[in-house]
DNA sequence: CTGTATCCAAAATGATACTG
DNA sequence: CAGTATCATTTTGGATACAG
């Protein structure tokens, strides 16, 4: 992942045009949409594009309501989900300025496919915790014979 | 995110067995559906889930087919998707051992989810890229002024 | 073949301080 | 309010060697 993480950060200088023409074959490293999938492989990307689904909405608003996200992380994450097309940011010239952040159709259009994985997170928590138990109950016993 | 992870790992000794009375807060640090969601939150995850999808395949196949993956890493993710129930592993007691791996019916209703999640993917990569295109566009132009 | 263990380099993150 | 910059720390990953 790290050649692969480097190439796309290099890309606010280089504008790599990839020829693309699906299907591309997924599994290979040099795969255009390897680099979507590394993108939504971000716990905080689904957050905030789940959150986003509900509505607009600002800085400190969204910081607060996803809890665990520090301030520099939310900021990087917003900064690549509008680079990538998936929200909007707007400036509001308030006193204070304050900053809307929406999610945009292409946003939107994921958002949807991102809800039936926390959907299916939700109908399964309970197989997957019980899974884990007895994963590590095999484990421990294991360990003690 | 590091202190969740943390304690998701050491859970191999103490398996806490969450009440689970959905629908739980997902935005909240607490929540269980932010453990799977993070478990999700996986590059290797992902495309393993997916690959498994069309059928048992061992170790080493897995390792060649999923280009860029580290024999540790591989091996690191393989290990927790097995403890999530996603997926089993068999070893085939062959001279040199060769081990199975495939998918559980738990891990086939998740993999068409991330299937849709790449059909999502390689629908709208062009976008993605267009998008971040006009963004370096748009940056570049505001550094060079 | 299928891993685990170790060591080392690289990357992500948190805390803090500071700007517009 | 909405960030950016910096630094210390943690985490993660790759490479290598080795074991069942």
């Amino acid at each position: 992942m790290a050649r692969l993480a480097a190439a796309a950060k290099k890309a606010p200088s280089g504008h790599q045009v990839t020829p693309a023409t699906p299907p591309w074959d997924v599994y290979s490293a040099a795969c255009p949409t390897r680099l979507v999938l590394d993108r939504l492989a971000d716990k905080w990307a689904l957050l905030i594009l789940g959150r986003l689904a509900g509505g607009p909405i600002r800085f400190n608003q969204l910081r607060r309501q996803i809890e665990g996200v520090s301030q520099k992380v939310l900021s990087q994450t917003l900064k690549r989900l509008e680079r990538d097309g998936l929200l909007s940011r707007r400036v509001v010239p308030t006193v204070p300025v304050t900053v809307e952040y929406a999610i945009t159709p292409l946003g939107r259009t994921l958002s949807d496919t991102v809800r039936a994985l926390a959907r299916w997170a939700e109908a399964n928590i309970e197989s997957v915790l019980a899974a884990q138990a007895a994963y590590d109950a095999a484990q421990t016993s294991r360990a003690t014979t």
